[in-house]
DNA sequence: CAAGGTTAGTACGTGGCACGAACTAAAGTA
DNA sequence: TACTTTAGTTCGTGCCACGTACTAACCTTG
């Protein structure tokens, strides 16, 4: 857990140019504040950090090895090894031997572990959508569409990237 | 810098639950991902953290104390210690002795800070609205306005939940 | 099948970040 | 003047992330 109350300073700059503004980035980047803090603070409650969250959540309906956790979460193989080495120490993962590969693991999350996430899940969308509340249900829906458009759209536009970047 | 090139997976419940589906508190968690990532991608690119950057965000129009800085960035007067020392430490920030309180400094952004928060800032609005380039005028106005809206009315609540349970 | 390379994972050292507790020095107050 | 509060640092702890170096298992290929 980090700022559990925190005054969302903005890293944008004013916009003080020339061309005409098209997105108020500053919004974005404290909406998006918003919601991480909301994540650490729920999560911090239960002891855990943004990274093991992320952890459990994948964990919920997969059993990957360390190194396809790496890619998952976006980390290091060496940085996989303490994350799992601590979350098992909780009891929350376990590794078991590959069946067909002697050198990996699956990491599977334990009951105790998917009923943290799981609390923790509900708690979080509770809290998003009490502070997404005040607006319309007309506007809530348009909020959600437009974030999941950008969503997909980035995540296309990377998916092109890597091949226009071939490895 | 963390996860450059990120899955972004999900912590929210699929909400097979029974109540209509208010908000896609899924795609808002992704978009913050998406957001913070990016930021943290490029802070990373000039050695910067978050952090980092929320400080030299925050010191760009303000020269603060330790003290203040630990309000104003939600951390505590023992982790400012360290966050400006080591900023110092690249030129970043300097430590004057305020005027009328001989134990408390006021903190500056130097000009090479100021320099590197700047680009940094710019490069980071570039990015995101190249993220939303996809939608339409329109709707990156809507985006923009409703994340503002969420942004305010949360910090309003803010204001008022302190108040309500008093200090 | 044996040699050489690749892949999965760990261990270790480094550094940043965040906290709490204990401390010093300056201010403020009774 | 003595007592208390406030500003900031220091130190110890733990997590997170990385890179490097290592072991063990797997896979080629001659």
């Amino acid at each position: 857990m980090t700022s559990p109350d925190d005054t969302l300073p903005s890293v944008a700059p004013s916009h003080a140019g020339g061309e005409p503004v098209l997105v108020d980035v500053d919004a974005l980047a404290q909406l998006s504040f918003l919601v991480h803090n909301a994540l650490d603070e729920i999560a911090g409650q239960r002891d855990l950090s943004i990274t093991q969250a992320r952890l459990l959540g994948v964990l919920r309906d997969r059993e990957p090895t360390m190194n396809q956790l790496g890619r998952l979460l976006g980390l290091d193989k060496s940085s996989i090894s303490g994350l799992v080495d601590r979350a098992q120490r909780r009891g929350l993962v376990t590794r078991t031997v590959s069946a067909n590969d002697r050198r990996a693991f699956q990491v599977s999350i334990t009951d105790a572990g998917r009923q943290l996430i799981e609390q923790l899940a509900a708690q979080f969308a509770e809290q998003i959508e009490l502070s997404v509340a005040p607006l319309s249900d007309a506007d809530r829906q348009r909020l959600s569409q437009l974030a999941a458009q950008v969503v997909a759209s980035d995540a296309h536009r990377r998916g092109i990237d890597l091949r226009t970047t071939p490895r």
